[in-house]
DNA sequence: GCCAACGTTGGC
DNA sequence: GCCAACGTTGGC
């Protein structure tokens, strides 16, 4: 059991746009990035927790939590010709990128990536250090833990 | 819209 | 295999 925080442009997929979709879960479509790809392929597993949160917008920050929902599997825009994801070293046989599927688990408060920033007990999350861009990051379990307790103020 | 930081590409 | 150039991310 692991936890993580992935990030999604609310003009792409909002927490709501999750809650909304046909039984609240989204596969997680478009990673092309390969420590982010990695991590889906080699370290997720079904019940990870997920902090979904809201990247490139207004107010920046944990919108919901989620859970992981399926293992990896390739994500098929990559084969899909024209297509933004499309990646033409990817084949059928040999995909070269995965996603797994995300499901609600609910909407919280915003927890902005400000207040992040204020929190000292926070200091180490990896989406608050510097240059980082990731959009999918390990939380360590007692991040995990106090951001819950924060979401619920 | 700017730009710092980082990842990828491709010539050599 | 180096590294300059280019592309992307994402906060501000």
């Amino acid at each position: 059991m692991r936890y993580w925080l992935m990030k999604s442009e609310p003009t792409d997929v909002s927490i709501d746009d999750l809650a909304a979709m046909p039984n609240q879960t989204v596969d997680w479509y478009g990673i092309r990035n390969y420590q982010a790809r990695n991590f889906m392929r080699d370290q997720m597993s079904i019940g990870d927790g997920v902090f979904f949160y809201h990247s490139n917008c207004e107010t920046p920050g944990i919108a919901g939590i989620a859970e992981v929902a399926s293992r990896a599997y390739p994500d098929r825009l990559q084969f899909i010709a024209g297509h933004k994801y499309f990646d033409a070293k990817a084949t059928l046989e040999t995909p070269r990128w995965v996603n797994v599927d995300v499901k609600l688990v609910r909407k919280t408060r915003l927890l902005s990536l400000k207040e992040m920033r204020e929190t000292p007990e926070l200091a180490n999350l990896r989406i608050l250090q510097r240059g980082n861009r990731l959009s999918i990051t390990p939380v360590d379990p007692k991040d995990w833990v106090y951001i819950l307790e924060l979401l619920e103020k």
